[in-house]
DNA sequence: TAGCGTGCCGAAAGGCCTTTCGGAAGGTTT
DNA sequence: AAACCTTCCGAAAGGCCTTTCGGCACGCTA
């Protein structure tokens, strides 16, 4: 266990004071960079502190400033799959080292998230950024909270709260637009669970898209689960019933794969006799298929960044003023491999 | 954003003193369940603590108690796919809203890491987690701290520090234990990069187990990436070689799938032809495929559970004693799934 | 030489809580 | 009635730091 003998006890700043011969104030005052120290007493005092290797108690700052410089993320997010890269646009956002995230997760229980959410307030957190798992709305925590608050990926499903979510709308768009960029016009669309409003937004972009070109969708829009399996057998059956289909959108990158699997079986080539594309763009997923896998990018990171810009304005300002609030839809990208387009 | 007007200024202990006619000491006391109250008083306290919706400052009780309850978890695993069952182990250990936990990502530099360290030491967590990506060795943080540090997955390269990390070599042994009790008797190994210690360590359990049973690989081992590419090559060249193997331990559960790709190419069946093992009991990956993967798990919550328990104890005895100093390779475990045993 | 400004330092208060310890009030024993 | 104990409460110190503000010493001007 790394524990050094010596530094049973940190060293604090009248420790370093005593040693540098000053006061307190001027320890302080020396190590903070405020003036009012003469240069020859400030380094006598650096010098000091560095042998001690004195490092100052954030506790202490933060009871006197009244500010922690941390931020809880509240999750229901298991896998972690989105929760991930919203932290590191966080992390990003606030700048390395300025601000540390306290990380809780919930995992789907409304009475864990009270006990967590409690606990963040103890250790009186400037902020907090919920993250959910799906982008249906969630129960808001209340106007009642002494910090800030920013739902992500999940919006509240109170209006006033400020929310940031991936715009799936544009998604479904963006999706049917690259197929025809592309020269298709026999656009199928699979996808999920139609209970996700993710499901239901992005087939409402993909039909308005379609419609907008004078484009009728190819058979209805296939709703089931987010998996391969349901991938696959859609896919057969949408080709049983429309052999010249040209184009699927897939509700997420799982379903692609299925997808790819079953096209493949049926001997039909990819891009060349039909363009598939994904959404998510789940790395893993997404390049390591056959062909590698064209996808809609939700811009998690991106997300988490401005959730974290959110909670840092609302914290500046002290009128408590209600900046932004309302859903926020972000822009998601378009990532092209080798689905939609024939590599050169 | 929530933030109640009236909730500008949190309550403090002495307004809930004030409010109940008592002294602040005899406030904590009562709130704190501590004796030397009288019941009654302690109601009074007790309500208009809830009246006022008083939490207690936890900075400044742990300024008092020189304890946190907060542990850092350091990690450089960009993807999280470690990280976060080895994050909710050790909530888990812990138990839930006592400890609550830091969350750095280093991004794999060495800089990002020591800024991380210092602002987690200023903050005064009571220990540290180091989570690598790779079960390959990682720099010691050193001895001059004044936490204690357990190293998860990756571990320390200095056997003084704790690490606790999965056992590559029993999982290797046990996926080719399962294909002999399969009934299989002429097995290959597909693995990843050779400079991985996980590749090597996988590799090392198969051969032990192989020779154990008076069998020989057939082939060698076959290094290269982690990818599903890699595994659709090596099987290809692999069946061409040797048309007879029937069955083959993946050093990944991404190679598997190329794996399976490639067989069903070939017109192979799994398992009745070849049995398919692969490792890591990726969810997403293993239950999606076809048929469904048998998997190695390498139990990472438990890792993650078991970090946290030693976490405790360091913190618990203050006399400064190392226990389990060194490298602790935990348990993994086996899943049975479709591609290994035909269901019924 | 008296008066004034400037530059630097230190005493002390304050942030929020816990704990120790002294002491008041009430009841019990001899 | 005196001595004692128990029960409960409160003053104060302490944890570590920052900030305010008063004051000392020095050098300058009149």
């Amino acid at each position: 266990m790394a524990r050094a003998d010596g530094a049973a006890r940190a060293a604090t700043l009248s420790d370093v004071a005593r040693a540098a011969g000053v006061s307190l104030a001027t320890a302080s005052k020396a190590i903070n960079g405020r003036d009012q120290v003469a240069p020859a007493t400030r380094e006598r005092v650096m010098r000091a502190a560095e042998e001690l290797s004195f490092t100052p108690n954030q506790l202490a700052r933060s009871l006197i400033a009244g500010r922690t410089g941390t931020v809880g993320l509240l999750t229901s997010d298991l896998e972690g799959r989105f929760v991930i890269p919203i932290l590191m646009g966080a992390e990003d956002a606030f700048g390395a080292g300025q601000v540390n995230v306290f990380l809780c997760d919930a995992r789907g229980d409304a009475i864990r998230e009270q006990h967590h959410l409690k606990a963040l307030l103890n250790r009186r957190v400037d902020g907090i950024i919920v993250v959910g798992r799906q982008t249906d709305p969630r129960p808001s925590l209340g106007h009642d909270l002494p910090v800030p608050v920013v739902y992500a990926y999940a919006p509240s499903d109170d209006p006033t709260d400020v929310s940031v979510t991936p715009d799936n709308v544009a998604g479904g768009r963006l999706a049917v637009e690259h197929l025809l960029a592309c020269g298709r016009t026999r656009i199928a669309h699979i996808t999920g669970d139609p209970e996700y409003a993710a499901a239901q937004d992005r087939a409402i972009g993909v039909r308005a898209a379609l419609a907008d070109a004078g484009l009728e969708l190819v058979g209805d829009v296939r709703f089931s689960t987010w998996s391969e399996h349901w991938g696959r057998d859609a896919s057969a059956m949408l080709l049983a019933q429309h052999p010249d289909v040209d184009g699927i959108v897939c509700g997420s990158d799982q379903i692609a794969r299925g997808v790819l699997d079953t096209l493949r079986d049926l001997g039909k080539r990819v891009p060349e006799d039909v363009a598939v594309i994904g959404y998510d763009n789940w790395e893993v997923l997404a390049t390591n298929s056959r062909p590698e896998l064209t996808s809609i990018d939700a811009n998690l990171q991106q997300l988490g960044r401005t959730a974290a810009m959110r909670i840092f304005e609302a914290i500046e300002r002290t009128d408590g003023a209600e900046p932004g609030a309302g859903v926020h839809h972000l822009p998601v990208r378009l990532v092209i491999r080798g689905s939609t387009v024939a590599r050169r």
